[in-house]
DNA sequence: CGGCCTTTTGATCCTCTTCAATGGTGGTGG
DNA sequence: CCACCACCATTGAAGAGGATCAAAAGGCCG
């Protein structure tokens, strides 16, 4: 994925320790950085930037939501990767944007110009490090994400982004089980390579049986965590 | 994927143009490093490293091909990547491994230890960012195939494979037509995220529309190209 | 209250999987 | 040198899961 947790890995342990025997007290962090780049506002349905911009900035979400996607030469879209408070957006490599970033409600996101960016890598080998160690855990989760959707069922992959959705909740110190969903059952489809429809019936057969609670469709609530973790590794349900 | 070329993008593009204002001329690569490291052979079907193995090197393929799988919790096989000659495996970050490498046929391998690669980063900024450059490549190709895998039916996935290979070979200036398969269908199979018997059947019809030919299972030639293109661009034969 | 959009639910179809059998190839030992 | 065996690939038939097509229900805003 394109978004990660500067911070935290997703099950929150550490991460690429061979780069950190240094001083883990005095590290430097890209998050301390951003924190203190220019903030801008964006409307919920605008874009951040779209494919095919030229590169000019790092975005940490501060608040809000945005929907990273592409959109395949048939017309098909595929959804990257969500991004929310404290993600990073647009650490890759390359001189044009390669994909969309679209504000899925009211969003604030922090911007620090590649060229700065550049420039603390090129003077502190400690950020550059950094970075590298994003982009790994990017990586890492991308490659995750890639195995749900090559080798699980419907259900397994919507159950594993509902708990990904959790464990973020956790590492912010939120409720795991209150679970926000600003993007539209769409989004979700095109996140998980399925359709609309099976990502609502996935749902509502969760619901019954007692695994979810639905409210409205913006916001659920995990009711037997333990039971989904055993259908997202293939256990039942399938 | 976890395996890329450290001096060319799968298109024979330039890569990270944004980072790469300085010295073009004199720059330093990766692969220039490793190549002055220790060569290992490493016999068919034996592991380079296993998952859970403490993290000691960087590997280059020399020769060979190499297959990086990750084994899921209800024994369903992953396969993440191949590499071939010229492909550097093994860059992400973490102390242990996270997947499993081996190799397919008899290969070499330059091994480059990892406290040798920390120590080039944080002497040159440079260097670090070529590191950063090379797992973003990665993240790039891994998130195009991911699309691949959500998005496109199983002869759109299996045309696309056998195009990436030959994409491959035109970059090594070697036959783009010639696709050598050292991989089992399995392999391809785990890696597209199809059965065994899927694979095979779509390769059959690739066969019967004349649109490949088969000598040997490990052997095969690409006779048209731009339809094969068409067909990975979902226009055709979906 | 009415219209539009999103979500949910239903019925049918199709692709890929699963189960099963056959065919081919390479290696081994008689 | 050839026969046998094991493994892999191919092909066939049946079944399941998700897609597609279609319609109804729930929100949201005017």
């Amino acid at each position: 994925m394109l978004a990660f947790s500067a911070e935290h890995t997703p099950d929150g342990k550490a991460n690429g320790i061979a780069w950190r025997n240094s001083d883990l007290m005095t590290r430097t962090t890209l998050t301390s950085h951003i924190r203190r780049s220019q903030l801008k506002g964006i409307e919920a349905k605008d874009h951040v930037f779209v494919e095919g911009d030229q590169k000019s900035h790092v975005y940490q979400v501060e608040t809000g939501a945005v929907c990273l996607y592409t959109v395949l030469p048939d017309g098909r879209r595929h959804v990257i990767d969500f991004a929310f408070g404290g993600d990073i957006v647009n650490l890759d490599a390359g001189p044009v944007e390669v994909y969309n970033a679209q504000a899925l409600i009211p969003t604030r996101v922090r911007c620090l110009p590649q060229t700065a960016l550049r420039r603390l890598a090129e003077r502190e080998p400690e950020m550059a490090i950094r970075i590298y160690e994003a982009i790994a855990e990017e990586l890492s989760s991308t490659r995750a994400h890639l195995v749900s959707v090559a080798r699980h069922s419907a259900t397994e992959r919507v159950v594993t982004f509902l708990l990904s959705m959790s464990r973020r909740n956790r590492i912010h110190d939120r409720d795991p089980q209150t679970i926000d969903l600003p993007m539209s059952r769409g989004d979700i489809a095109d996140y998980l390579g399925l359709t609309i429809e099976t990502v609502s019936r996935t749902f509502s057969k969760l619901k019954s049986a007692g695994l979810i609670e639905i409210d409205q469709c913006t916001s659920l609530r995990l009711v037997d965590i333990a039971a989904l973790k055993a259908i997202a590794d293939g256990e039942a349900l399938a």
